[in-house]
RNA sequence: GUGGACGUAGCUCAGCUGGUAGAGCACCCGGUUGUGGUCCGGGAUGUCGCGGGUUCGAGCCCCGUCGUUCACCCCA
């Protein structure tokens, strides 16, 4: 059974020359402001015991009763494919003992990230994740730098047309108040089926229906911010002063709701106006207990992630994508076999000093591999044939301009 | 998981009420012997997503399936 085309596994993003360069840039510059902050990279597995998400994330969430990707392995473990990205890192500050050293434990990682969601614009089963993580401090500063350093990503790709929006959950007893009030509150609507299940689970949820009927029954909903005790509203306070001096924009969202179990006090979410439906380019909050359901020490942690595929869809979208580049700084054309040779010979040299170089293999016309060498992006282009082999000259031209001049072949590192 | 739309050359799409496929872009070759981006000429390309069915005959109709897409849900 041979010829048989196999497609990609539904729903899941890839990149392919053409685009990839822009994913390389989008995943790059979202992640340079944290490593300016001293933030160090943290490479983790995609694979993890699957009690890490179930604890960590918390069984009642979507991610984890019904988007995880479980599997058994050969010795009969349950392992799932990563959704997110903090609760892994805290199993290995955790296990490798970080938190035992200076505080806070500062790290950032890059990868991808499985839900088995039905997929839709924006929204993949695969999808990559670039994020940070800061541990072991409380100050509201950092909560402000955290928020900063992901404005700071989003800005370096040129990002303008999103918004951030913050909250806070406050603590746990500001969190309890609430929830009291909150659930005698939607007792008194009529809910449907489905709707009424997610309440149970999760009263907040109900703040993040977009139907308008439901939009308009919680108009009157309590507000969780109305129930911050002392010490979570001035840390609140806090960080918006920090927002301030920074000059960072954002906008107070009370009705914010995360879909992960472990966020509390700080929260926070970037939202872009050109992405329809599937609209958040990246969110984070403080998280407080995590790191001791874990079976870790109590320490509060606050950190970010951020969506490469759709921070890439809005940098399209805005129209900010820098497109052509010159990929090469010299592409060699030889002509005849000893020329191809000295190519190989050159570029091999120029290459071991730092130099991008390509040679048109293929003994492909002089028109047409000229025609390459401008499709490939070439910066400047090199004909080698008999005389320049005899000479040790070549004509050395410039493709923007066209100008060409003559370089003995023994000093083209000078001129690229 | 639920509902709607769509699926034709590498890409974007056209194809009237069923009669055995087309355009633009891209690609390849050439425009007198070794120089690109413009122009001109020529050329290759599709089991019309896949599998059934109706019909003398289906890209166009029906069913299923896979995939994409939009919304819900959820979230990056």
């Amino acid at each position: 059974m041979a010829g048989q085309k196999i497609s990609a596994p539904k729903g899941v993003s890839e990149y392919v020359p053409g685009r990839s360069r822009a994913f390389e840039f989008v995943r790059d510059n979202l992640i340079s402001p944290a490593k300016l902050a001293g933030y160090q990279l943290i490479e983790l597995p995609v694979f993890e015991d699957t009690d890490l998400f179930t604890r960590g994330v918390g069984e009642s969430t979507d991610v984890v009763s019904k988007e995880m990707y479980t599997f058994e392995d050969r010795g009969g473990r349950s392992i799932t494919l990563r959704p997110e990205g903090t609760a892994g890192v805290m199993r290995a500050v955790i296990e490798h003992g970080l938190d035992r050293g200076q505080l806070p434990v500062k790290v950032w990682y890059s990868g991808q990230f499985f839900r088995a969601e039905r997929p839709q614009a924006g929204r993949y089963r695969q999808f990559y994740q670039v994020g940070i993580e800061a541990i072991g401090l409380e100050d509201p500063a950092i909560d402000a730098e955290v928020i900063a350093i992901a404005d700071a990503g989003f800005k370096a790709l040129g990002l303008s047309k999103y918004r951030l929006e913050i909250t806070s959950l406050g603590d746990a007893q500001s969190r309890a108040a609430h929830r009291t009030d909150l659930v005698k509150f939607i007792s008194t609507l009529k809910l449907d089926e489905a709707t009424a299940e997610r309440a149970r689970i999760n009263p907040l949820r109900l703040f993040d229906d977009k139907r308008e009927e439901m939009r308009a029954a919680m108009a009157d909903a309590p507000l969780l911010l109305d129930y911050l005790n002392e010490v979570s509203r001035t840390q609140f306070e806090q960080v918006q002063k920090y927002l301030d001096a920074l000059g960072i924009t954002y906008v107070i969202n009370p009705r914010m709701v995360r879909g992960l179990d472990y966020y509390t006090g700080t929260t926070f979410e970037f939202v872009h106006e050109l992405l329809g439906a599937q609209s958040g380019i990246g969110g984070g909050g403080r998280y407080d207990g995590l790191m001791e359901q874990l079976g870790g020490q109590s320490l509060s942690g606050i950190g970010f992630g951020l969506g490469v595929d759709r921070a890439l869809l809005a940098a399209e979208a805005e129209g900010v994508i820098a497109t052509s580049e010159f990929v090469s700084d010299l592409f060699i054309i030889p002509l005849g076999e000893p020329a191809k040779v000295q190519a190989l010979v050159i570029a091999s040299k120029l290459r071991s000093h730092g130099k991008t170089v390509e040679i048109a293999f293929g003994d492909r016309a002089l028109k047409g591999a000229m025609k390459g060498a401008d499709k490939a992006g070439a910066k400047h282009v090199i004909v080698l044939g008999e005389a320049e082999l005899a000479s040790g000259t070549v004509e050395f031209k410039e493709m923007e301009t066209g100008h060409t001049s003559s370089v003995k072949i023994d000093s083209l590192l000078e001129v690229l």
